[in-house]
DNA sequence: TTTTGTTTTACGGTTTCCCGTAAGGATTGT
DNA sequence: ACAATCCTTACGGGAAACCGTAAAACAAAA
């Protein structure tokens, strides 16, 4: 079993669960810190004494306090961490439930496990502990993955448009915006072809539903 | 000190810390559940057995499962309580920081205090018990008032379109929604009224970015 | 270079939404 | 009852969004 591990959330009352959870398995050499900072400082000092961390449990939003971090949350915490150690596991425990927020955190920022807040979250993060240390994913059991069985995928190109509907720029703006940005391709058609595309494939029938399905779902 | 204290939360790992903190002031008659149902079970028998809980501490989100609850959250389980032990001290612990919902469990259902799941929880947590142990009610120590300093106050109505909006009808069937449920007023007229006057007071120049921030809000 | 196929753009017609004006109804106060 | 005011509705012009079709631009292969 893991031998070093640092749990990073700012919720204290969290921060205890997951000591517990992590002594109970038998895990004496862990740290916890509440801070993002403090805990690429862990990771480092720990780099330099030639004893490294194996796995990092941390929470995705840190609510600011009078400490200034550099790192704001959980995510750039995970992006710094795999920079400075590329083997280190990574654990996240979060309420977050957006299947794309979720989706993206294995994707793209590589992590090795998810487990939510919710009712039998304490079991599930020893289990996700043991799956890691057995260089398994970990994905979240009760989460639904809308983005994988959905018929469209969001490209960034996508993401971009509708996040200019939802900051309330007419079309007709958003396209001279995506010419003036270089982005291909930028004509009004186009656009209204793609949005054509994206409400046919979810049988949308307004934009309105379109961006209360991409809130809902972390697109936007 | 409270000698019988109930704790009803559904979260696993929360359900762990605040019964720790409970034990750590040295109580020993604490009960704990992870269903609201149950916690009014708990009271109820506890009072058939003339011993009756002193102290419920309960969370206001209650994810349902697979066992059915009469009972659908915290706030129906605080009314619930009261009625049936006008006596009993509630302390509700909940990650909900919205100024106008946590007042309204001050002035609506006469709780005791409240701790918000936040950075120093778990010290906040005994604070307000022994606060409310001595008779005093415990206000959150950060009296957070979101993004809701807005002119504009949503009402059911306002709320009943929006969502109409947010399922892709379009105006002209909202109306006709309105008019068969007898929600006043129908014409497509008032509705266009309305929502101008909402986007109006906001600076919002289309729908999508009016669906946007409610989703954000959680409006909606 | 020519051919072929795909992507992007241009444009016209239709629907929906937006926004003002004015007329009808209801409510309140005198 | 009357007037004043507010709320609701009806209607019409204009803007934006929607949805075809066809032309133009581009890319890849022959």
């Amino acid at each position: 079993m893991f031998k070093r591990v640092l749990i990073a959330e700012d919720q204290q009352s969290a921060n205890i669960s997951v000591r517990k959870m992590v002594e109970d398995m038998g895990i004496t050499g862990a740290k916890y810190v509440y801070h993002c900072d403090d805990a690429l400082l862990q990771l480092k000092n720990a780099l330099l004494e030639d004893d490294p961390f194996e796995l990092l449990i941390t929470d995705l939003l840190f609510e600011p306090d009078d400490r200034p971090q550099k790192l704001p949350g959980g995510e750039a915490l995970i992006t710094a961490s795999k920079q400075l150690q590329p083997g280190l596991k990574i654990l996240v425990f979060s309420a977050e439930q957006r299947g794309a927020v979720i989706a993206s955190l294995f994707n793209t920022s590589k992590i090795n496990g998810y487990v939510r807040k919710a009712r039998r979250d304490a079991e599930e993060l020893q289990g996700a502990i043991s799956s890691i240390y057995k260089n398994k994913l970990h994905h979240p059991s009760n989460i639904e993955h809308p983005i994988l069985k959905n018929i469209h995928e969001f490209s960034p190109y996508d993401v971009a448009v509708i996040r200019l509907i939802a900051e309330g720029k007419s079309q007709k703006e958003i396209s001279a915006y995506l010419d003036a940005h270089h982005i291909r391709p930028s004509s009004l058609s186009s656009l209204e072809k793609r949005l054509n595309l994206i409400r046919e494939s979810y049988d949308f029938t307004n934009n309105g539903q379109l961006i209360a399905f991409c809130k809902d779902l972390g697109v936007i």
